[in-house]
DNA sequence: AAAATATAGATAAAAAAATATCGATACTCT
DNA sequence: AGAGTATCGATATTTTTTTATCTATATTTT
């Protein structure tokens, strides 16, 4: 039973909350300011200036006590943090309407993620092309996979194949999973799972709603 | 500046994992099943058992020492923990790529979740159906909004649409919004949002990636 | 030039979440 | 029937995360 497997990572909300900053100060920048404060940066984000300070802190970065944060450290610090300097490649196995809409989503370039090709089962979309990328049989998957050297994969297959799917990746050489089906899968101790459970943020969008009610 | 109102919601992490017990367990009921232990599912979500009971307890349900819980149980204490047993009716706008994946993602039925219609600012999708829901002019939405009684909104424009779009709702009556853009919107008090950044978890992912790369 | 204000950074405190332990209960197998 | 095992629930502990406080530094205002 190969699971378990996965150190924990720390900080997750900071990190979640990192492509947001990334997003803003790189706005920022286009509009020409060269420095940032914490305070500035929580009102942007209805967050609490110290939360800021203790997410950016994480990067290594280092600001200028009565001044701020020159914005393009920020910037540099947190795609070094992130790894995003170098673009990684992905595959994409699922062309429904979620793999759709992603392979429709131009802010991955940003996030230094290049979807090259995608995968599918059903024949009458196998060959096409969606938002330039070709639609590959799945059966070529493993083959593709280790060719084309990618180690990134996004899974948008129907919970049934979604452990048949994960398997001919890691087939393939595929060694980081971004998993939007239903399933939590069994993957050997080298390869790194990251789950989207769109729902996840409905329910907690639904307590708040609930709290809120209950309150009043 | 009428922000930072929202209390906070506490026992996030468990509350986003509601609706992975809630999948699993229909699953199991669907398989025949009655009663089911948090080892069992444990090893299904590839949690510490320790973590599914004390997430469990926060439902109010309670197991049986020995033996574990009842599935249908578990089904409803978390449907009424999430108050998903009273369908919500909510109205999606910006009817793009993603706008389009969740008009046609049949999941949200189980989550209590109705989309019952569109706006969009296009002239070209104004009165098309996408996924058997009618498409409205944006300039509509703060009249139907308040016709239909929706109390939730789903926000997928382009991120300088975000606010004003946001405002329309709230002057819809809307006082739930979903928040799918890269924007931090301004809402009054009494307006609860959720916003949804799809990147967050490709930088979780891209961290666990690192953190095993650095290691070995 | 002096006073007031804003800032990061370091350290400390508080709160929340994750994890462990233990006793009582039920089931399983011999 | 009895021993062994699995389970929940309650309580306690540890770890992590969030928040606060204080100091030195820079900027702005008077």
């Amino acid at each position: 039973m190969g699971f378990m497997g996965n150190k924990k990572v720390q900080k997750l909300p900071s990190i979640r909350r990192m492509p947001t900053y990334l997003h803003k100060l790189t706005q920022m920048r286009k509009n020409g300011l060269d420095t940032v404060s914490t305070t500035i940066m929580a009102r942007y984000m209805n967050l609490e200036p110290i939360v800021v300070r203790k997410d950016l802190e994480l990067t290594g970065v280092t600001g200028q006590p009565g001044v701020g944060y020159k914005i393009k450290d920020l910037i540099d610090a947190i795609k070094s943090f992130l790894n995003w300097h170098n673009t990684a490649e992905a595959v994409l196995i699922g062309a429904g309407s979620l793999g759709r809409a992603l392979l429709g989503y131009e802010g991955f370039e940003d996030y230094g993620l290049n979807i090259i090709a995608a995968f599918d089962a059903d024949p009458s979309k196998i060959g096409s092309e969606i938002h330039d990328r070709e639609v590959f049989d799945i059966i070529r998957l493993p083959e593709l996979a280790s060719r084309l050297q990618v180690n990134m994969g996004i899974l948008c297959v129907p919970n049934e194949y979604a452990q048949g799917s994960a398997d001919m990746m890691i087939e393939g050489g595929i060694n980081a999973i971004w998993n939007f089906t239903n399933v939590s899968l069994d993957v050997p101790e080298h390869v790194v799972v990251q789950r989207e459970v769109i729902a996840s943020g409905l329910a907690v969008l639904s307590v708040k709603l609930n709290q809120r009610i209950m309150e009043e």
